[in-house]
DNA sequence: CCCTGATTCGC
DNA sequence: GCGAATCAGG
């Protein structure tokens, strides 16, 4: 593969997006990170170091980081979730270090949807309830294509995080997870009609 | 361990 | 110019 305009387009845009090289080889193909990576060097788009170059006399340095990257958080480029899953409400494993909490609701964040009392397997929802004890506790930024994806807690205060366990390969979730988050379209209404 | 970008250097 | 290997960091 080469370097054709096309594909220096698609560099150049994907680089400003804030996509990171391996997203971007990815996208383009038949190319590693590196060299992405290379190339972005060689067209000087890599950030410019402070006190560094000679005709870079940049005076605005303000328009350059206005635009902040929308981060994805269950970005599954293949299985993507089938639904908002909102665990247990109940579930607040770690909320008494913080006396002094309250004014939580930052702007007008809705809470994610509450998909109410779904009709989950009891064996799921116990094996949630267990592995959710051990989750990693990841914040978003920590987040990978094999990790986890499982929000836990409440988005607008600080118990918030995700699950982190080890994903299902090809699926967002681990296991306990996919459990409740993928249902055979439901699990079973009443029998015969 | 997973990931990120940065740099080097033989090609 | 290219990019794998390597480096440095989170």
């Amino acid at each position: 593969m080469s370097w054709t305009d096309e594909r220096v387009e698609t560099l150049k845009k994907m680089w400003a997006e804030g996509q990171s090289a391996s997203q971007i080889a990815k996208e383009l193909g038949g190319v590693t990170r590196n060299a992405v990576i290379g190339k972005v060097h060689r067209l000087g788009l890599s950030n410019r170091t402070p006190g560094k170059g000679e005709g870079e006399a940049d005076p605005a340095p303000e328009a350059a980081k206005a635009a902040a990257p929308q981060p994805k958080p269950a970005a599954a480029p293949k299985a993507e979730a089938p639904r908002p899953p909102r665990p247990e409400p109940e579930v607040r494993p770690a909320a008494p270090p913080t006396p002094m909490r309250k004014p939580v609701v930052p702007a007008g964040q809705p809470l994610p949807p509450q998909p109410s009392a779904n009709e989950i397997s009891p064996e799921a929802l116990a094996k949630v309830g267990e592995i959710e004890k051990k989750a990693r506790r990841l914040s978003l930024m920590e987040l990978t294509e094999r990790t986890c994806k499982w929000p836990i807690g409440d988005p607008a205060t600080e118990d918030f995080w995700f699950c982190g366990l080890p994903a299902q390969p090809g699926k967002p979730y681990c296991e306990a997870h996919v459990g409740v988050a993928f249902q055979p379209m439901s699990a079973r209404r009443d029998r015969r009609r």
